[in-house]
DNA sequence: GACATGACCCGCG
DNA sequence: CCGCGGGCCATGT
């Protein structure tokens, strides 16, 4: 099989390649974008990711601000490579890891 | 069509 | 502060 892309998928990525550089979303604030209650799905969508690397799915973090996962990793060197893409595009992390609020996207 | 999985989130104790 | 359970949605077997 081979259902690489979806329609709900197609969505996920559109609004993903949204992103503008040197910022970041959420799991949940693009699951309102696209309507959807399920910030899960998303997570699917972008683990399956057929369009990386042209799609920025290391733009995407969870909804405390934490890398959850990338690559198919929720921890590892893929996670901490996710980590220096973001640096590299200008987006800051505080003593906890976290992404700092401003560089939040909040699909305005 | 039912069952199981997942890069999630939130509320409770 | 930490652990547990429930909810939610899309996908694949």
């Amino acid at each position: 099989m081979n259902p690489n892309v979806t329609p709900f998928r197609q969505r996920v990525f559109d609004a993903c390649s949204r992103v503008p550089k040197g910022q970041v979303t959420t799991y949940k604030l693009l699951a309102e974008e696209i309507d959807c209650g399920s910030s899960q799905a998303i997570g699917q969508a972008l683990k399956h990711n057929p369009f990386a690397p042209q799609v920025p799915c290391h733009r995407v973090i969870a909804t405390n601000r934490t890398l959850h996962g990338f690559h198919g990793e929720t921890s590892g060197p893929q996670l901490d490579r996710k980590r220096q893409l973001l640096e590299g595009e200008g987006v800051a992390f505080d003593e906890q890891g976290r992404v700092v609020r401003d560089c939040l996207f909040t699909f305005k």
